[in-house]
DNA sequence: TGTACATCAGTGAACGCGCGTTCACTGATGTAC
DNA sequence: TGTACATCAGTGAACGCGCGTTCACTGATGTAC
């Protein structure tokens, strides 16, 4: 990520088209995070521009709507969070970070189906698309990690279990005793069904 | 809920301080469901007072703010729940319902913590206690139910995986096969635990 | 290789719309006497 | 029990604001010759 367009002056500047290509990377990168922290609705045009670096006036020579972006953004994120899963150990390492205090707090870089799945739910098809290829790159990524017979049914419910107690824990408010119990109940099924799995392959 | 004020003609109507609370309650009411359907910020409070039966101005003599009436209706929600749960037989059962295509499609209906939790997590104080008021006691229900040690801790991860599930299936498109398969897997995770807890007891 | 000009990414003002909230008003309720 | 009047739930117009989107404009890019 090159910043260029560092410029206080007023003067419009003028770009190369790899450098626009880039500055459209900017804004979906931006989106990305902003979308998940406050929803789709929570996050206006202009400031996901500002955020990227520009005034709102261009947004549309890239996107032809808000909600195409939020389509794009969406499958960036999943994106980023595949690599993430990558770098990761094992299952029980993974999960520990998946519902931890940490990821709790931080929603705009953390898993965008905790993040954003009750919005989805009210977006139209291409979002709700976007979220489906999300999803099921997740279940086929923990899938093949729990191997086995039912292995994508088991995948599946542990995604449910993981999902649900991350966006459980952030409804509560910050200082509830509910956020951490949430957690960590959420945390020891996920770690009892990984192990169950783990016993039966021995 | 008796409808009293049928009226097509212009003048206003004056009316008890009985039919006042009353008509405080249909607005609640019809919060609960639309919230639950659209989101908070998905239903106006025009639209709100209109469903109740009232024009939108007479808003703020119940309520300081539509934020008041958000955590208002979430409780009410919750409630609702509570009476829902009461009439249901064992924990299978409840489970097959809470998990089924006709709750997928009938979020207004349904559970308010798999319809609202994304959302709740974005709004002020007031809204998050409610919130965590009614999982508080979806979970102690679910735990009576459970019973042995550990119940709270088996209930609390329980309730993770059936709004994780349901959340995940209502954010795919409607037609999309993820969309059965997400309810079916968590379904099935979910009866496993009953199933190991029940035979636990035997 | 050099020149002329169409393109198009980015700017910032402006548009129309829907929203939460306010307000002057109405007239039956319900209380003080 | 009857009368006078303050209260207050509901009405509908109006407010100010923020939003998504549009538009005329700028000037370097990059292409046609």
């Amino acid at each position: 990520m090159m910043v260029v367009r560092i410029k206080d002056g007023a003067e419009p500047v003028r770009i190369s088209k790899e450098q626009a290509a880039e500055n459209r990377e900017r804004v979906v990168d931006a989106a990305s995070g902003l979308f998940r922290e406050r929803g789709f609705d929570g996050v206006a045009v202009a400031e996901l521009m500002r955020t990227a670096g520009f005034t709102h006036g261009g947004f549309y020579n890239h996107f032809p709507t808000k909600e195409a972006l939020a389509a794009e953004a969406l499958s960036r994120a999943f994106d980023e969070m595949a690599v993430v899963r990558a770098r990761a150990g094992d299952m029980p390492e993974m999960l520990r970070g998946y519902l931890s205090k940490t990821a709790r707090r931080a929603p705009g870089k953390t898993c965008p189906a905790a993040a954003l799945a009750g919005d989805v739910a009210r977006q139209p098809a291409p979002v709700r698309e976007a979220f489906a290829g999300g999803v099921e790159g997740m279940i086929q990524t923990f899938a093949d990690q729990i191997g086995g017979p039912d292995a994508r049914k088991r995948a599946t419910a542990l995604l449910a279990q993981m999902v649900g107690g991350l966006m459980l824990s952030r409804g509560v408010p910050d200082d509830h005793p509910l956020a951490d119990e949430i957690l960590k109940a959420a945390l020891a099924g996920c770690l009892a069904e990984v192990r169950r799995e783990a016993k039966r392959r021995a």
